[in-house]
DNA sequence: TGAAATGTTGGGGCG
DNA sequence: ACGCCCCAACATTTC
């Protein structure tokens, strides 16, 4: 223990107390610690942070600095390139040390080359930590030494690799340095959107920060685990976790995850299907970031060089439909509205959508990316992309392109009793449980009774689905080797 | 982590 | 009684 130059760490996706390598570390050195987080706004590009996520990294900030102002210490906020705020921050408080915890998008790894060249000159050494995922992405490899572009065998690899450590407990203390370092007051930001405040319904539905993330993970174990198996692809019901924005922005480690649901596991014997399945949904995130880790482009362009030349639409009225969930299919324009009011969107439901912009109305996959980008507040550059890859059939371990989901037969297998279709759709709330999903075969008496007019109260499909699915079939067969249309 | 088209089988109606 | 056809149910193949 030595109580010399303070120590820095550095909030990225970690925003939490427990369980995060970095804090540990520098409270491990006996050193007063500085906790600061870096806004870099431009950073990403195209890819920076969304409204959704901007919404949620306010309330998560608030909650992390509310947690380190009871343990003695403060968050420091600043707002500018990384290259040159980290080499400020440690020039301002004395610190010869950095501790932060990894990231991994492209424009992220590019920027963190920038900020270790920067701290060099100033001779501050800067240490990373395993603290957004289990396992580092190359820590996973074949059996030849390359990395995985198929998920069975690399979830094998991660059920049979090293469990992740044990979590670590929050610091009771964290020792702060003599001088505090001025920092940026939150609401200066201006993450919130004001004019038009869209975030009520984010509102109801989530609590950012480590303890809302703790909760609802001890919900979902409580409740939701054993039947998690076959009811996660279920949107009606509440059957799911949600805990992907706490882990996108790290309020809970996978690791804490991953072991809580463990020890949930180990007492309930033959019960212990949901809590597995769960399990092998974690490793599809760890999945994502391994092919973000090996392939950088992923995010921007189809890890199948045939996608390349692929016969996309141009069609904004079309793409406007789908953002506004106004396509004349109820699962998907429920989808989309979920998405809107509560900026999440059920996961069985997320294929649904997808494949309808990318299938039934040709429209570009990376369009549906931007949008999921701006409006979720999970939105993870790996999962987002590796998961819109693979509904696209570009990606590496992704469905054929031969298939086509059908939204009616999609409503109808997973939201049988329309439960989800009346929560986000309600001016098709009357509808029966038999017309619920296909609007356009109900009889005139029966849209009058239900108060339905098609085309003014909701719209005709946008598209006949035989025609669509017959031209994606085309386009995608154009494409395909050796069979040119 | 599909859907549609096509093929097969077997029960039952009917001449 | 028998053959024929229809078609639902299930299986297989194709997209």
């Amino acid at each position: 223990m030595d109580s010399g130059a303070p120590v820095i760490v550095w909030f990225r996706q970690d925003l939490r107390l427990a369980d995060n390598p970095a804090l540990d570390a520098a409270v491990a050195t006996g050193s007063p610690v500085v906790l600061a987080y870096v806004l870099d706004e431009p950073l990403g590009g195209a890819w920076r942070l969304g409204g959704a996520s901007h919404w949620w990294l306010h309330h998560s900030l608030e909650s992390l600095a509310a947690a380190i102002a009871a343990r003695g210490n403060a968050l420091v906020l600043r707002r500018g390139s990384w290259a040159t705020e980290l080499p400020r921050l440690a020039r301002e408080a004395g610190a010869t040390r950095v501790f932060c915890g990894r990231v991994y998008a492209p424009w992220e790894r590019e920027a963190d080359k920038a900020v270790a060249a920067a701290l060099q000159q100033d001779g501050v050494a800067i240490e990373g930590f395993t603290s957004a995922l289990l396992h580092e992405p190359w820590s996973i490899r074949t059996q030849g030494g390359g990395p995985y572009g198929v998920y069975t065998p690399f979830s094998r690899a991660v059920f049979a690799a090293d469990p992740p450590p044990e979590p670590s407990a929050a610091p009771k203390r964290i020792a702060a340095p003599a001088k505090a370092l001025h920092g940026d007051a939150l609401q200066t930001w201006a993450l919130l959107p004001t004019k038009p405040d869209w975030a009520g319904g984010l509102r109801d539905e989530w609590q950012p920060g480590e303890a809302g993330a703790a909760a609802r993970l001890k919900g979902f174990l409580a409740k939701a685990l054993d039947r998690y198996g076959e009811a996660r692809n279920l949107p009606g019901i509440a059957s799911t976790s949600k805990l992907s924005p706490h882990l996108r922005w790290g309020e809970i480690s996978p690791a804490q995850v991953w072991h809580a649901t463990h020890a949930a596991m180990a007492p309930r014997g033959a019960a212990k299907q949901g809590a597995q399945t769960f399990l092998k949904e974690l490793v599809w995130r760890e999945f994502s970031y391994h092919l973000l880790w090996h392939r950088p482009e992923m995010p921007d362009a189809p890890l199948r060089q045939e996608f390349a030349k692929f016969p996309w639409r141009n069609d904004n009225a079309a793409r406007r439909a789908w953002q506004q969930g106004r396509t004349g299919y109820p699962i998907v324009d429920a989808g989309m509205r979920q998405l809107w009011r509560t900026g999440w969107m059920h996961n069985r439901v997320r294929m649904i959508t997808a494949s309808f912009l990318i299938k039934q109305l040709l429209l570009p996959w990376q369009a549906g990316e931007a949008w999921f980008w701006d409006t979720l507040v999970d939105a993870d550059a790996a999962s987002n992309s590796a998961s819109w890859q693979w509904v696209a059939g570009s990606g590496a371990d992704a469905a054929p392109y031969f298939r086509i989901f059908n939204p009616v037969l999609q409503g109808e297998k997973f939201d049988t009793d329309g439960t989800y279709v009346r929560t986000f759709v309600p001016e098709l709330a009357k509808l029966s449980n038999a017309l619920i999903h296909r609007p356009w075969d109900a009889s005139e008496q029966e849209l009058r009774d239900a108060g339905v007019v098609l085309g003014k109260t909701y719209p005709h499909p946008i598209v006949e689905h035989g025609f669509a699915r017959a031209r994606a079939l085309e386009a995608l067969a154009s494409i395909s080797k050796g069979k040119a249309a």
